[in-house]
DNA sequence: TTTGTTGATTGCAATATTACGATTAATTAT
DNA sequence: ATAATTAATCGTAATATTGCAATCAACAAA
């Protein structure tokens, strides 16, 4: 296919993307939602809330876990996973200064 | 494969993972921030800025385009490309409230 | 130990996305 | 009319993502 390498962008361009990958599902989204709403650990409740089969979930929540935005602690035979507010922060820090671009720009055109 | 019908989800999570998906690649935003930066109408010179061929570039704008975030006048010969302001500022308010998420959650855990 | 429970991993099949050459459409210039 | 310019579209190849059945690994309960 041909596909664009990071190096054509800027590192802040890329982090974004990655970031908005992470949102680019709404499987994921409700995934993150359910943790916030929660606001504790949620042992294993998600495959029963959503509607997607274990694997799948789990695979979700694999990369959330990667990108940092959730940690995932053992206890047991089950795993607690939780939303990581360093993480989300700093991750929100990012997106909010992209997504405020518009207030810098007065321009009117077209 | 098993596609996860949007019926699944939340008209929200839906929403927030469309407007996500849209900046899930770096050569759209850059072209967004490209389009922030000049803060008028750009006439076609998205696609040296950026390193991608032209039917790419062409194809990113329409799925902008579709979304409502950038506007696309025609003018002469060229067409004239710029952000929809006022979606965009929607938009924002969408993901803005996803992102605010933590503001409520005073819980810690793990 | 055996059984049950929970969640990760593997291995696929289905689908979606990305990129670009070639072409087309629309307009302008000569 | 012809040529040049600009951007959209078509067709297709390459790659990425998604979903799940089957399996595996870790632990707990009997």
């Amino acid at each position: 296919m041909g596909l664009a390498k990071t190096e054509m962008f800027t590192d802040e361009q890329n982090e974004i993307s990655l970031f908005a990958k992470a949102f680019g599902h709404p499987a994921r989204v409700s995934i993150l939602q359910h943790l916030f709403k929660i606001d504790s650990c949620v042992c294993g409740d998600l495959v029963a809330e959503i509607g997607l089969a274990q694997p799948t979930i789990s695979q979700h929540l694999k990369e959330l876990k990667l990108l940092g935005l959730i940690k995932g602690n053992v206890e047991g035979t089950s795993v607690c996973y939780c939303i990581d507010k360093e993480n989300w922060t700093a991750m929100k820090n990012v997106m909010t200064a992209f997504l405020d671009q518009d207030l810098k720009s007065s321009g009117e055109c077209c």
